[in-house]
RNA sequence: GGGUGAUUAGUUCAGAGGUAGAACGCUUCCUUGACACGGAAGAGGCCAGAGGUUCAAUUCCUCUAUCACCCACCA
């Protein structure tokens, strides 16, 4: 059969997992194919598009946690028979690549400008190009089984053109327009921001109270604001119109402070209006008015046709319109304004206050509302059809509480600023013509406007925010627009596995253009993780010093130990909490597997030995079934996307039940103690459990699995990797009474128990060899597994000769004695024993004893307990009463002629 | 202001309507036929608080407290 009987002592990760990597590739093992099966049907589809990690990063944990997720669900689909198609592929992150271009091109003294925007972009390709392998390099290291020639990137040819086409046909159908709207701008990017893209974070701030006096300077109105520097830019005054202190002032007009240009009638003038947006509680109950620099004041210039008066340029610093502030940042403006105020006695006071201020998300600038003028996407109508494929049913959110975050963010989306004033990116195809103005909105290039037929067009110099490709990456990536086979067989994809915090960003929009451009949802099921955070459930950033690098732990543990520690440690709905120490306890178990298959190997022949059924003892059938439990645990599990669960299950079957108890148990037989045939029998179920286990391990820990599944020498010519798709995921085979083996092994390892620690009790060095036991028990089923592994028992507790006797038998001398069941192990310990201990062991025993007995009891006193629980439930509590009254007049006498 | 999640052993977390489990750490012992990256035996919990549903609640429901996170235009 071709076993490796001698493998290494201790497990090394090593070059292994290169060369099954390697392997796989070669074989072509990832490779999706619209193919047939045998019978000339085709195998169902299962399909994952990869999340695209940026181009120029590097991977992280939380990339591994969320590559593993989707590896184990695809090598476990492989192996069930889909035809699975993982599409990989890199992002083009236009301000994050934008910016690191940038700051390298910084260190050089230079900026952008000075190259010209060619040459830049030329740049930056340069830069993909030495980074872009990085990153997939990287998850090839993870052991990612992607189809890798297929992967994608948002720039490429294809892409590009499926953005062309998304963004004409938008624009054609009137969702996507142009115009001047208030925005987010990010001075140091020198760009408009989508409201997703700026982040709120309390700061403190001041409140400087104004007086803005009236017209012919008989009193004034007091207006709180946390900004002066934009009173500049102010073009009303606004008091709610129930208010029964301000509404009779509607209509008059008040003096501007700061403009002007000396002298109290040069201040300029404007009116105090009405506007349901002021809540008459907060602040003075008067609001300034400055729709050029605030979203909110924007709509309510709109609602009374204001002037849009802009005084802050896209740099940052005040412009014309600021007078003498001209040419002074915002920040200097502000405390300058403050001084004005306060010399021209318009300041009444300050007050200290935090609020929220927004900041770019990436470089963390304070954002300023700026008036400009941008592409948008009218994202209403699209959301609307969002939220009803996820109420219909069509789309499947997991787990389920996300849908909420998803339909409240969906009902109230506002539209999305896509356009982006940087050079990276996916240029807007639409041309503006010099001599009439009109807007030519092309897929291809246009060499004339559509409207005058000029020649005299210039290209928008904006590109597209990257959250724009993004969002039709689940049919970019397979071709679309042109009608690919795999769009059709692929397309909707099974399962979209990524994190919360791009719900929004990416998920929704996902679904959003899915369903207009294929007119189907992009993802059957879309599985959203928590977060990788460290020990100290911190964020794990650099600048905090607290990242745990996956390439590291897979240099230091191995690959198979970093995934199966981030599929255990996963669970649905909490962050998780990752250290290296957590990492090196499933590096401790891929030893352990190790060494199990090693103890396996040693004991096995070359050839495969069948299992006599009529040799099969207790730990034999036990083992059979809940390997068969393990199987069926473990397919629901993988269905229910609960990997955390399906990981543990495996850690737990192979460390506890397998290792700890089978294999100790297997040894005499395998020594030929217990004969030939047992002998045979039991190396049988060895190579049965082994060559159930394996596949089931193989997802998450594939390089190990792919190595000792060769060790073992299952390999062959048609069956060269337990990848491979006529290898389907084992069914198992034996099945007995799963609840009776149970309960009987359970009380076989309780009697193990019971006697150990009874030795241990008596201070015995655990390589010391005991006379005797005596059980003294009635129950025959009881008896009948004592009886059948009375060998064992004595194997495992190193006691010479163990004797079963009626209950009733007398108790022996010189013994430490245990109650068990309604019956009594006793251990011989002659002169050891200790009398003081004992009876001091046997007193904390009777408590015990009596309290569970007191809480039954109490239990099936109530009328209603024995009337209305299940009867079963009934005689599980009368049982526990029974065995219990035994035990307490066994313990009571074992004191009393201890005393005695 | 709205929403979501969390609260269980020293720590990090599982868990299920019927007397609480793991890992790490801790104590004692052991190099015994794969594994010291190991084995055996232990200690350690009124499962946040208060109500309710139920024969039975740590588990389901309501409220409270504390801690996270998300969304929102309070100047």
């Amino acid at each position: 059969m071709g076993r490796n009987r001698e493998l290494p002592r201790g497990y090394t990760p090593g070059t292994m997992e290169e060369k099954w990597y390697a392997f796989w590739i070669r074989k072509g093992l990832f490779e999706a194919e619209i193919d047939t099966d045998v019978d000339g049907r085709r195998r169902p589809p299962f399909s994952i598009v990869i999340p695209p990690p940026n181009v120029t990063g590097s991977l992280h944990m939380g990339h591994a946690f969320n590559n593993t997720f989707q590896d184990i669900m695809c090598r476990t689909r492989r192996m069930q028979g889909y035809n699975v198609l993982w599409l990989p592929g890199t992002d083009h992150a236009g301000i994050a690549t934008q910016n690191v271009v940038e700051k390298d091109l910084a260190t050089k003294g230079l900026t952008r400008h000075d190259l010209g925007r060619e040459a830049f972009v030329e740049k930056v390709w340069e830069w993909k190009k030495i980074y872009g392998d990085r990153i997939v390099t990287q998850m090839k290291k993870l052991g990612n089984s992607c189809d890798w020639r297929r992967e994608r990137f948002t720039l490429d040819a294809g892409l590009s053109c499926a953005v062309r086409e998304v963004f004409v046909q938008l624009y054609k159908k009137d969702l996507i327009y142009k115009g001047k709207y208030i925005i987010n701008w990010c001075s140091r990017c020198h760009t408009a921001l989508s409201d997703l893209e700026v982040e709120y974070d309390e700061a403190p701030g001041k409140f400087y109270y104004v007086r803005y006096p009236f017209e012919d300077g008989a009193g004034e109105v007091t207006v709180a604001t946390t900004r002066p520097e934009t009173i500049l830019g102010d073009v009303a005054i606004a008091v709610h119109p129930r208010s029964e202190q301000f509404k009779h002032l509607i209509g008059k007009k008040v003096r501007v402070p700061l403009t002007g240009d000396g002298g109290a009638e040069s201040l300029r003038l404007i009116p105090i209006i009405e506007d349901n947006m002021v809540d008459p509680e907060f602040g003075t109950g008067c609001v300034k008015i400055t729709p050029a620099h605030d979203p909110n004041d924007f709509l309510v210039g709109q609602r009374h046709d204001l002037p849009q008066l802009q005084v802050i340029d896209g740099e940052g610093f005040m412009n014309e319109n600021a007078g003498a502030y001209k040419g002074l940042s915002v920040k200097e403006a502000r405390e300058r304004a403050a001084e004005d105020l306060e010399k021209g006695g318009f300041l009444i006071r300050t007050e200290d206050i935090r609020h929220a201020v927004g900041h770019c998300q990436r470089c963390s600038t304070v954002v300023e509302p700026c008036l400009s003028e941008q592409w948008f996407v009218r994202a209403k109508p699209l959301a609307e059809r969002g939220v009803k494929a996820v109420q219909d049913g069509l789309i499947r959110w997991i787990p389920e509480q996300w849908e909420k975050t998803y339909f409240q963010w969906m009902e109230n989306i506002r539209d999305w600023c896509i356009s982006r004033q940087l050079w990276w990116g996916h240029r807007i195809p639409a041309w503006i013509c010099a001599d009439c103005g009109h807007v030519t909105v092309s897929a291809t290039d246009p060499t004339e406007c559509e409207s005058c037929k000029s020649a005299n067009i210039t290209q928008d110099e904006d590109v597209l925010d990257t959250w724009f490709s993004s969002a039709l990456w689940p049919f970019s990536t397979m071709g679309w627009p042109e009608k690919k086979p795999e769009l059709e067989y692929f397309y909707p994809t099974s399962l979209m596995v990524t994190g919360f915090d791009i719900i929004f960003f990416w998920v929704a929009r996902m679904i959003m253009m899915g369903l207009e451009f294929m007119d189907a949802e992009p993802f059957k099921d879309v599985y959203i993780h928590s977060l990788i955070r460290d020990e100290h459930g911190q964020k794990m950033s650099k600048s905090r010093g607290n990242v745990i690098d996956p390439l590291d732990m897979i240099e230091k543990y191995g690959a198979d130990a970093l995934r199966m520690a981030l599929a255990a440690l996963s669970t649905q709905g909490r962050d998780i909490l990752l250290s290296s120490g957590r990492i090196e306890t499933y590096r401790f178990f891929m030893n352990k597997l190790w060494n199990a298959a090693r103890f396996a190997l040693i004991n096995l022949s070359d050839e495969a030995e069948a299992i006599d059924p009529g040799q099969l003892r207790l730990q034999d059938r036990w083992i059979l079934s809940r390997t068969q439990e393990i199987v069926e645990s473990e397919t629901r599990l993988i269905d229910e996307y609960n990997i955390g669960e399906a990981a543990r299950l495996l850690y737990d079957f192979i460390w506890g039940d397998f290792c700890d108890w089978y294999l100790e148990m297997s040894k005499p037989a395998l020594h030929g103690e217990e004969g030939e045939a047992r002998k045979k029998t039991v190396q049988g179920i060895l190579d049965e459990v082994f060559r159930t286990l394996l596949p089931l391990l193989h997802p998450y820990i594939p390089f190990v699995t792919e190595e000792l599944w060769e060790a073992f020498g299952y390999s062959n010519e048609e069956r060269e990797s337990i990848m491979q798709t006529d290898w389907p995921l084992p069914k198992g085979g034996y099945r007995f009474d799963a609840a009776e083996v149970r309960e009987t092994m359970r009380n076989f390892q309780e009697t193990v128990r019971v006697l150990r620690n009874l030795r241990a009790e008596a201070h015995v060095a655990p390589q010391q060899w005991m006379n005797k036991a005596v059980i003294r028990m009635d129950r025959p089923e009881f008896v009948a597994m004592l009886k059948e592994t009375l060998p064992m028992t004595t194997l495992l507790c190193r006691v010479k000769e163990i004797e079963v006797l009626p209950a009733s038998s007398p108790r022996p001398h010189a013994s430490l004695s245990s109650v068990i069941g309604e019956g009594e192990i006793s251990l011989h310990v002659g002169d050891v024993l200790d009398l003081d201990a004992e009876i001091a062991r046997l007193k904390q025993e009777l408590l015990s004893v009596e309290k569970t007995v007191a809480v039954s009891r109490g239990r099936l006193e109530k009328p209603d307990f024995v009337a209305r629980a299940p009867q079963e439930v009934v005689e599980k509590e009368r049982t526990r009463v029974a065995e219990g009254a035994a035990q307490i007049t066994r313990i009571q006498e074992n004191l009393k002629s201890l005393s005695g």
